[in-house]
Order: C-alpha cells, then sequence, then structure tokens
DNA sequence: TCCTATAAGTTGTACGAAGCAACTGTCCGA
DNA sequence: TCGGACAGTTGCTTCGTACAACTTATAGGA
C-alpha cells in the first residue's frame, strides 16, 4: 500500500545521482590498494594537501582536512612512522611543526596521483566532450555552493571560523 | 627542493575537484543529523533502497549497499529495532527475508528524502542553469562510465560478480 | 528417502578511523 | 612574572565494517 502512497520519497535527480556517485566513487577509493601503498583515504587526502608543496602544521592539515587535531596527530605520526613525512618544530614558534613530505611521501605521493590519474583517465575517456565539459562547469559550481553556504553541517568538526589564525608558521 | 621536481603529483583537474567534493559533500551527510533522525550513511542508503517500494533480502539489500552480509544483518536488525523496517521470512523460501519499511520507517525516509531536497534545492539554487544543466550531463555520462568500467576496485567486499546494483558506505 | 552441498542469515571478534576530554608544552602580552 | 591562548599528544570511547565460524533451511542427487 505504501507503494504508490510514496514513491518517489527520496529525490530522484541530480543529487541523488551525485550521492549515489561518491558511494560508488567512495568505493573506488576508500580501500586505496594504491600500488603497493596501503593508505587510508585520509592519508590519500593528506598527501595531495602536502604535496602542494607547503609545509603545514598540524592544524593547517586539519583545518584542510576537516579532521579533528588529535585525529591528524595520529595520522601525521603514522605518516611519519612510514618516513612519508618529516615532523620538524618551526623553529620561529616551537609550538608549530613544519610537516613536508619526504621523499618517499613524494615517492608515495606520486604513486597514489598516479593511479587517480589512471582511474581519471580510463573514467573520462569514457565521457563525450559535451558531458566532459558539463561536468567541469557543473562541479565548478558546485564548488562554489558548497563553499558559499559553509552549511552548518561541515565535517564533524565545526571549525567553521577557519585559517585566517596563523601565527609564525613561516614558510617561504 | 622537490618542490619543483615533483608539482602537481596530484590530478588538479575534474577529478580531484570530484574527490574534494566528496570529502566535503561527506561532511555534509555523514553525521546526519537529518531532523529528529540520527542515522549513518548506510541507514541512510538503506532507507533509499526500501523506498524503492520493493522487498529485499538481507543478501540483496547488502549487494546493493556494496556492504558485507553481516554488516547488512546487524544493519537491518538496527532498523528493526527501531521500528523502520519489517523482516518476514519468505514464506516460499525460508531462508530468505523479506525486508519492507514499516510506516515508520517510510516516515524516516519521508523525512530523510525531504532533507536531502532541501540541501539539493539549496546547492543547486546557487547554480547557474548551464552548470546545471552541465552538472546532470556530466553525471550521467560519469555513471554510464562507472557502471562500465566496474573497476576491480570495488570496496573491500569484492563482490563484482553480481547483479546491476549500487553502493554505499557509511558513519555515524 | 536420506545426505550432502550450498546458500542466507547470525554471532564473535578484531580493526581502523574518528571525536572528545584532559593533559603538556610554548609563546605572548599585561 | 603570571596567566591565557593555542599547537600538539594521549587515553578513552564509539561506530561502521570485514572476516570467519557457526546455524538453519533448501535442493539435488545417490
Amino acid at each position: 500500500m505504501y507503494d504508490t502512497t510514496h514513491k518517489g520519497v527520496f529525490p530522484d535527480d541530480d543529487l541523488r545521482r551525485l550521492l549515489r556517485l561518491l558511494a560508488r566513487a567512495g568505493g573506488l577509493l576508500e580501500p586505496h590498494g594504491h600500488g603497493e601503498l596501503r593508505l587510508s583515504l585520509s592519508e590519500v587526502f593528506a598527501l595531495g594537501e602536502l604535496a602542494e608543496g607547503e609545509t603545514l602544521s598540524q592544524r593547517e592539515l586539519a583545518v584542510r582536512l576537516g579532521l579533528e587535531k588529535s585525529t591528524v596527530s595520529r595520522l601525521a605520526a603514522g605518516m611519519e612512522r612510514r618516513g612519508w613525512l618529516s615532523r620538524e618544530r618551526d623553529p620561529a614558534n616551537r609550538r608549530f611543526y613544519r610537516l613536508r613530505l619526504t621523499e618517499q611521501g613524494w615517492a608515495a605521493a606520486e604513486e597514489v596521483g598516479a593511479g587517480l590519474r589512471t582511474m581519471h583517465a580510463t573514467l573520462f575517456g569514457e565521457l563525450t566532450d559535451a558531458e566532459r565539459a558539463g561536468l567541469a562547469l557543473g562541479l565548478d559550481g558546485l564548488a562554489r555552493a558548497l563553499q558559499a553556504g559553509t552549511h552548518g553541517g561541515h565535517r564533524r568538526t565545526g571549525d567553521d571560523p577557519l585559517p585566517p589564525a596563523r601565527e609564525a608558521s613561516s614558510t617561504p
């Protein structure tokens, strides 16, 4: 009896499709057996951030990843243990770490990055030009929309009042 | 030193943007305090599946969600405990359950669905027509591409040799 | 008809990612 | 010189999940 009454309870449109995609792509990424490497999604993102080249404090990284500082503390410790990043204290302000990738870390980032690019190529190879273009446009808009709202909904960590802070954390 | 050598290690294109979006949107959805309800992402997806109207076996649901049968066993048990679904044995084959939403389950689905639609509306309200159209087009293509590959990458559960299915993930 | 293989679901257990709270250490300004 | 603010750490808990071993039901032979 519900069938008729409640059909289409969930939005069956673009958003829904995006969500499914999220889930699906999430599956593609989660266990992340990128090559020899085995890393968590957060580690992948951390590599991505650090591969930007800047040195970051753990807090900075936490903000960018939307994770709790304690989580990032352990995350960074683990990556350090695996030889992917070095954690020097900022000489200008020893409260801060200066996280940066080691050579091994760069290698890992490269490997993961290569994996992502491959997947990207495979996936996007199946799209038409129009679809690619549309996707680029649409995602830009979506990113903007997400940024705009900031929507109380972040991650668990509600660090909305973000990165204005930062004291002495150097970086050329 | 590495900076120059390894700049742009991660793909900095649409895929990358999609991934960021995943992460960010994931944040929007994860804790899922939809109205009064508090449910995990997997529960949201389960509601979505069951709100299609069909009765499903737990195995079917597991396949669609891309989860292990034991996980789904507990998931379903939890949802039953909360009064969202009924689990009758299939009289024709008593090994199977026939999962279906209860009235409360439909209400929950409706509430969650409403939340999703609201979010959708908010988000998409900020897009231009071109962006919306592009997104729709692009996501269609992406969905097709994902389906096409099946990409060995699934989730931990390697249930590739299976029916046409969708997937999900979760978190409290 | 019984006997075994298979399949659905359950339970025990372990694990990893995450948050929160309480703590340490560092700095800075009154 | 003290006290507050803040980066980072550690202990603890929670949650979602997988895997493996088990139970129960079914279906197909010998």
